[in-house]
DNA sequence: ACGAGGCACCTGTGATCACAGTTTGACAGG
DNA sequence: CCTGTCAAACTGTGATCACAGGTGCCTCGT
């Protein structure tokens, strides 16, 4: 049997590395949501490993505000209150804004269209309401944009903004019953970004970074 | 003998945090250089403890880039290209741009009294040439403002890219040969931050944040 | 004298064990 | 039936040991 169809990330990474990107992904599309509460023995069996590399994982997240770690209690996805999720939103709006800004010069025709492809994604999952799809589609649509704007630093930051406000977003949809509410303004962006328009961009970007502050507004 | 002499927020808080904390202080006043090296077993028996609390602590800092960490090696201090750095400042620009717009109908007269003293602490430190106390009143001067922005999430994020960019800002501190180059710009700002305008402090502390570029600008 | 190979020491990573505080559920008393 | 209490099982934290890979110096050969 051949090497090539396994998965190949493992060998060169660690296993510490590889439960912390597995967490992170599950946070970033809400299949993680705010109250859950995680356990290194039990999360160290799921991956077939020791609790050690578990352990630093959740530290580690916990440390960046990903998960919330008391003293000698379970780990838990943080359940934002509505202002701590406005500040957040806050931040996302502004460094989006700069990255969007930044990226509209260097965005290819090929990135144009996938772009488009990512806003079609993100339309059906809507309908269907399937919020791990539709934030997949959109941490991806927002990333490849941000990506083009040369800053990796700027990039890591935004990454973990998506992952702290992943279980929040999923929440609100989760708790909408009509899908109605919806508005393609992502197509709007693509325009935007089209026509090289760098202000109207980050104008555009900041107010969907702060759509998300939508649900539950108080 | 009284308790009340010993500093106290040892008990509460965990092995690992006060290692993590020490690091991070360290790099933030430029205590640690660029490229220097630090080993897990050597920083633990210099704590008293055992290597877990350190590794974790280090683990964390390579986590969020204040360290580099590659696989079985040394965990080292970043030595930043002139591009990587362009980005933090860049970074950093945007972000404290935005916190200080939002701090400044926030400060009161007694705050802007520590701004005016945090500003002479830096003018003394350098014409010493004394790059810690520089970097050192510097931060505390920035983080006064910041955190009237009310905002705990975006604070966190500003510290991180003060300890990214603090070996960085003493490396170009400790090159230079004539302390000249100094301009009371951070008097500008307090007398901004007194009239309420809070695009003018915007402004001026985005200049003040992109300030540590003009170091090694090639 | 110079270069290449090898071995000893260094590094971080993972496993296993011991410990202390927290949570939870069951059981006894009102 | 409700409530207060206690014990067992859970939680994360720290220590110690074993392992594999990387670095560099020292020696041996040419």
């Amino acid at each position: 049997m051949h090497n090539h169809s396994e998965k190949f990330p493992d060998p060169p990474r660690t296993l510490s590395a590889t439960v912390y990107d597995d967490l992170r992904a599950r946070l970033l599309v809400g299949r993680l949501l705010p109250g859950d509460t995680i356990s290194i023995r039990t999360l160290a069996a799921e991956h077939g490993m020791s609790a050690m590399p578990v352990r630093e994982a959740l530290k580690q997240l916990a440390l960046e505000r990903a998960l919330t770690g008391a003293l000698k209690r379970a780990y838990r996805v943080p359940d934002l209150t509505c202002g701590e999720a406005a500040n957040l939103f806050q931040i996302r709006a502004v460094l989006e804004g700069g990255a969007a800004e930044a990226a509209t010069p260097h965005l290819s025709a090929r990135d144009l269209e996938t772009l488009r492809r990512r806003t079609r994604q993100m339309d059906v999952a809507w309908h269907k309401q399937d919020a791990i799809r539709f934030l997949e589609a959109n941490f991806r649509f927002h990333a490849l944009i941000y990506s083009r704007a040369r800053n990796d630093a700027l990039l890591d930051l935004i990454e973990n903004l998506f992952v702290r406000t992943g279980p929040w977003l999923a929440k609100g949809i989760l708790s909408l019953d009509k899908p109605e509410d919806w508005l393609g303004e992502h197509e709007a962006i693509v325009a935007a970004l089209e026509r090289g328009d760098a202000a109207l961009s980050r104008r555009l970007i900041e107010e969907d970074a702060r759509w998300g502050m939508s649900f539950f507004q108080s």
